[in-house]
DNA sequence: GCAGGGGTGACAGCTTGATGACAGTTTCTC
DNA sequence: GAGAAACTGTCATCAAGCTGTCACCCCTGC
């Protein structure tokens, strides 16, 4: 999941950084309004959490412009304290959730996670593949329920593989659901050696990922 | 699809060419508007994409010029900063589309698509050929929904048939389609040899690619 | 039957992807 | 906090697939 936080005071956005990291988002920070367009032009983001209260403007202006190009990325309102103005205005202009500072961090997940899963229109948590389960909320993958340890890259990468099961993803749009600006160092080798070490540890379950040279790979579940 | 980029900072034009490629264009590129004037008068071109600022004047000239000769090559102009002065003047002139500078690739690709797509007259990214479909945007190409995996070159050639389907096209013509002026070292025998492979994989799929003797291909379909 | 364009198999060079080994880093455990 | 274990990402090397040339054959229309 690649997403973005726009949030300018330094704390705050450190310890929500570290929580989603953790919980295998590639997470890029914005701490101003100009910040956040620069990234939402040049990036897209499968979710953004938005403060509202930011050093050069109002989040609620992000979010307008946003809409008012058509752009559907779930969005996330932080609202300081509970505004009964900021909640309204937020939401009529066509933000997806909004949470009160200050929120308990498993709460923000559980939301982030609601609008990713939500946007990809899955409605339970867990996917069955076959005799695998997958259930990306809580990072576990399992065969016939026996627990298959995956690290967090690799089931980051299975994610994004199994929201697209069937169709073909990019290599550059799995490098960009896996690694944040702040890896941009980070060679495009390292998304074949992840699927490498997929494709291992998937081994004979019937999940498979296939390469589709020069256009991506693509997940396929036997029978 | 042909296409002129004319953009003159090096890694802002190194990106643009490398995507356009992988998406199946041959790619031109001018880093100043006299090259592209020197362009656009040898090679006719699908579509344009024009830097509006250059080391030698205004991209718009070039728009300009262009529309008082009456040619109709659709153009997206790329623009460093929102301006409404350049965004107002280049829909004036005769541009087709804009796009402000950052932006995310798959945006440019997709307009660059979209301009191509208009061009053709063709209503949705789909193609029905008899029992097969072919999303150019995608680069697939389906039987009976099984995928029909084909490579960029014979994509690109399939595609230029494909939007001229039942018309001769040139030998001349699908070079130029297929392949840059840097690589223009090619001989005309590879268009025979891809044209060949095309037809071993579409084999008894009821398209066939019809040879007009000293004049060119035609892409029929059976029924 | 002949001239010239077109078709095609074989091949060599190149690009792209796969993978083992390794070193730096983080995380876990005691 | 020290040591161990696991995780990460780079590099080098290897394998597979793609590309375009060449050579040679086959048609087709005179």
């Amino acid at each position: 999941m690649r997403l973005l936080l726009v949030e300018d005071t330094y704390d705050m956005a450190e310890a929500i950084m570290i929580r989603l990291e953790r919980a295998g988002a590639a997470c890029d920070l914005a701490r101003t309004l100009e910040q956040a367009r620069e990234c939402v032009a040049v990036q897209r983001y499968d979710v953004i959490v938005l403060d509202i209260n930011l050093p050069d403007g109002l989040g609620t202006d992000l979010l307008r412009e946003m809409r008012a190009r058509g752009e559907r990325t779930p969005i996330l309102m932080l609202t300081a304290e509970f505004s009964v103005d900021d909640r309204v205005s937020s939401l009529n202009w066509g933000a997806d959730d909004y949470l009160v500072k200050p929120f308990d961090h498993r709460e923000l997940e559980a939301r982030v996670r609601a609008l990713y899963r939500r946007e990809a229109g899955e409605k339970s948590e867990e996917v069955a593949l076959g005799r695998l389960r997958f259930n990306p909320g809580a990072r576990t993958l399992r065969l016939d329920d026996e627990p298959l340890p995956l690290t967090r890259r690799e089931i980051s990468l299975l994610e994004v593989l199994v929201r697209n099961r069937g169709k073909v993803v990019s290599k550059e749009r799995l490098f960009e659901s896996i690694f944040s600006f702040e890896e941009t160092d980070v060679g495009m080798n390292a998304v074949e050696l992840y699927i490498a070490r997929l494709r291992k540890k998937l081994g004979e379950t019937g999940v498979r990922i296939a390469t589709q040279r020069g256009l991506g790979y693509r997940l396929d579940i036997d029978g």
